[in-house]
DNA sequence: ATCATTGTATTAAGGCCTTAATACAATGAT
DNA sequence: ATCATTGTATTAAGGCCTTAATACAATGAT
């Protein structure tokens, strides 16, 4: 999975987001050693300071934690990932079934919308 | 639909969505009258630069069009409105199982998520 | 013992966003 | 004829975000 960064937001919210996204799929496991701040940077191709910052979000939230000199380190907390990934899937569903109500579909327009698209995805 | 601003992205950005959102959906309607910008600004409490800055972009994009003195309208192309509606679905659409499938649910996962929540949701 | 690597901190500069305060010409209502 | 309302434009200030350039203590590898 690629860093994609856009210019309508944040980038470190960003950061945050894919970070997360990272860890709750796998693509980090538990207990993992993440890169250093500078390679993460790197890779993203942003500053130190702004990963760093996105980093230090993480940390508050608990997905990750730091040992001064040593590196960085995703939870070992199973349950702690299991339940992130359960607020992220239900706050995009929540806001994806708002906006389509909102913008005038109806159930079965959802489903099959979604059906079809599903079929091209996968 | 009261005006639902956050501080996570660009307030313009958000008022051109919700906008885009209300002439899509009907709220105001084709050759609709819009209230004036100082009143929208009023009712979303923004500045009135902030509301003209995405009112300006609504019109490059032709959603709308503006008399000089006269206000601002919903255009009249019924078929503009459509392909944006439609558009603006399949954006959704994508983006949200983008990010499902990297969290990494499955098809059935998925829809029976969405299924429970549409059932709390109507 | 030496040295590269670790997370962390600080300061300065520039950019975009938002607000605020004004201003102006053209129109429509009075 | 007068005047409030329309979209539009300009300037200044402040805030947050991002980058850049450094710096430092602690650790692990050599």
């Amino acid at each position: 999975m690629p860093w994609n960064l856009t210019s309508d937001r944040p980038i470190y919210a960003q950061l945050i987001e894919q970070m997360e996204l990272k860890i709750c799929s796998g693509i980090y496991p538990l207990g993992f050693k993440l890169p250093s701040v500078r390679d993460l940077a790197r890779e993203a191709s942003v500053n130190p300071n702004t990963m760093q910052r996105a980093l230090a979000r993480l940390e508050e939230s608990g997905l990750v934690y730091s040992v001064r000199t040593s590196g960085r380190f995703v939870t070992e907390d199973k349950n702690m990932i299991k339940e992130t990934k359960k607020r992220l899937a239900r706050e995009q569903v929540n806001e994806f079934l708002k906006k389509m109500l909102d913008l005038g579909f109806e159930r079965e327009d959802i489903l099959s919308m979604l059906g079809d698209m599903l079929k091209e995805m996968i």
